[in-house]
DNA sequence: TTGTAGGCGTTATCAA
DNA sequence: TTGATAACGCCTACAA
């Protein structure tokens, strides 16, 4: 009863005017191959004329195929899960999906309810690096169909990017410039990446015998990565690999603010490469592709709906360490090697 | 007849299962103040034994309300859109909305697509930062309600950030800090927001008798703003103000890689503050408080929507201009002022 | 307080 | 190739 909305023209309307009946109209719009050629031609130009389009309620409600999908992710605001969110979001338009978007502000509950709410307007989700128990996700994937990014569950269909190898390979990496204490600034508990690569680092350290502090962090924000500095110094560490780029970003902030300066006091390791080349120093960083994995998880979700359930339900995709500027050798170790790092004097401070 | 789908329980089957009407159901779940308390109680509970919950999408054919809402953005991986969508969709989700989310890409026609291809389930529109011709708009407008953000359009409801006066604000700044010769880093011709800013830099230019230059862009991106380096030399500017945070740190990324120094060498100023704090230096940025204009943004439409038609259908949002530590006396004037920036020193080169 | 019945706009099944 | 006619699941006057 909105004033602002005048009646949409319906397919009744539609086909009276055309003088037809409503299955051709219907036909026109959905299964143009199995009307005459010319009656489409006719049907299309006074649906035009009028305004019409078909009501896509109608069609959900008729067909049982919503023509939806959504995604939810922790904090549409991190750049992984914007590209994410941008992937997915074109890639479904193509395949004629809308996208809802759910942003679960990092809380389970908020999420379990997005996902219930959602449940009924949506043929299948996509959950971004769900914070949420198992249980509760079996649950939901029960109802509707489910792709889940970065989380690993037997039986369900997920898409998890890789990024184990190049953590430990950043490791190494930080090995070879001679750093010996080091730490990995961790991600939110809950996920299933941040476990994955505090397992690959702390693997890669043992290995190459460095000493490796974990330092817990409230949320994978700017801000926790700022003020884990001085944990970050109080652990003796001379270089970190943060859970990402943004929580890389606040640490080469919180350092600066102490008069520290990023490579040459310290050494820093992001994750994603969203933002990493526009950081100053740019990060050296893991590329997880992350526009892609949203358009590759949209066509899991979309073989899984049609039923051409692949014959691998788990895609791994692999990632690669991109060495930029914000690792270099530790202050100490210095003098002995070749210190001179473009753009990135070393501060006299401290 | 997806199998990963159990059939859901419909109003009927737990109308039987708990011998009352489907009406009596139907209220239960809409308006259990009409039904008799043990009631509700007994059919709540039979409900919930079966597994039932209220199909959306009928309701929504049957009421008219869908229960959702669109936001279409040029580029959700924009920092500014991104805080957008948080605030309107969590307060949209408060008021028991769903959300879509629309990115066009920056292209017209793709806007245009969305409009029309969510419109069949959406209440209402929230368009920002519209790419499209105004006659495009007020057709659509005329289907749906709309709010319009960062577009101004008489007669339609919306909320324009007014970030004007914090330009015009900046270029005071710089010319008190000595600038004579700046720029503006355009953002895309289409947009209202830049020929605001853009407006505002010229009048504040010429009234204080500086030279100004105008940079075209190809995209409000990093890339662009890095690409528009030598641009903003040949001009001969000593400073310049950036559509956005996002075009300012890839000017200062650009100038970098020649050598230059921000704000020793260059001075520049961003818009937004989401990013503004998070580079280095840190950014002078004019601040659109774009989360809280997302979630009212909202508000308006939901107004307009429950036919509460708000007095004034325009709201025009203040902004502030932050003064960090992109700026700074041009090259030339340095000597005769104090030139200390902490933690950014002068870099030798050049 | 509860029940009856018509309608929301499409699609799908059968005939023609 | 087209048309009539049930569903689809729910809401909502209107009646009882």
């Amino acid at each position: 009863m909105s004033r602002t909305i005048r009646n949409a023209p319906t397919i009744d309307e539609v086909a009276a005017a055309a003088k037809v009946s409503r299955a051709t109209v219907s036909r026109t719009f959905g299964r143009p191959d199995l009307v005459n050629r010319e009656t489409v031609e006719l049907v299309r130009e006074v649906a035009a004329r009028l305004g019409y389009v078909p009501n896509q309620t109608a069609r959900a409600l008729s067909t049982g195929r919503a023509g939806n999908i959504a995604l939810v992710v922790p904090d549409i605001t991190n750049p992984f899960f914007a590209a994410l969110m941008r992937g997915a979001q074109a890639r479904a338009r193509d395949q004629g999906y809308a996208t809802f978007l759910g942003d679960s502000d990092e809380t389970p509950e908020l999420e379990d309810l997005l996902l219930t709410k959602l449940s009924g307007q949506v043929e299948g989700f996509i959950l971004a690096s769900s914070r949420l128990p198992k249980e509760r996700i079996r649950e939901h994937a029960q109802r509707r169909p489910f792709v889940l990014v970065n989380r690993d569950m037997p039986r369900l269909p997920r898409l998890l990017i890789d990024t184990g190898p190049s953590y430990a390979k950043a490791v190494a990496h930080l090995a070879e410039l001679g750093h010996r204490r080091i730490a990995y600034l961790c991600g939110p508990k809950l996920s299933w990446s941040n476990r994955q690569r505090m397992q690959a680092v702390m693997r890669a350290a043992q290995s190459l015998g460095l000493a490796l502090s974990c330092i817990q962090t409230s949320r994978p924000s700017f801000e926790a990565g700022q003020e884990s500095t001085q944990q970050l110094l109080d652990a003796g560490a001379t270089a970190a690999l943060a859970f990402d780029d943004v929580m890389a970003q606040g640490a080469i902030a919180g350092l600066a603010s102490r008069g520290l300066a990023v490579p040459a006091d310290f050494s820093l390791v992001g994750c994603d490469d969203e933002l990493a080349v526009r950081t100053y120093p740019p990060l050296t960083s893991v590329d997880t592709g992350c526009t892609a994995a949203g358009a590759q998880s949209v066509d899991l979700l979309t073989d899984v709906l049609r039923g051409a359930a692949p014959k691998e339900l788990c895609i791994n995709l692999p990632t690669e360490l991109i060495i930029r500027e914000s690792t270099a050798p530790p202050p100490t170790a210095r003098q002995t090697r070749s210190a001179g790092r473009v753009g990135a004097p070393a501060m006299e401070q401290r």
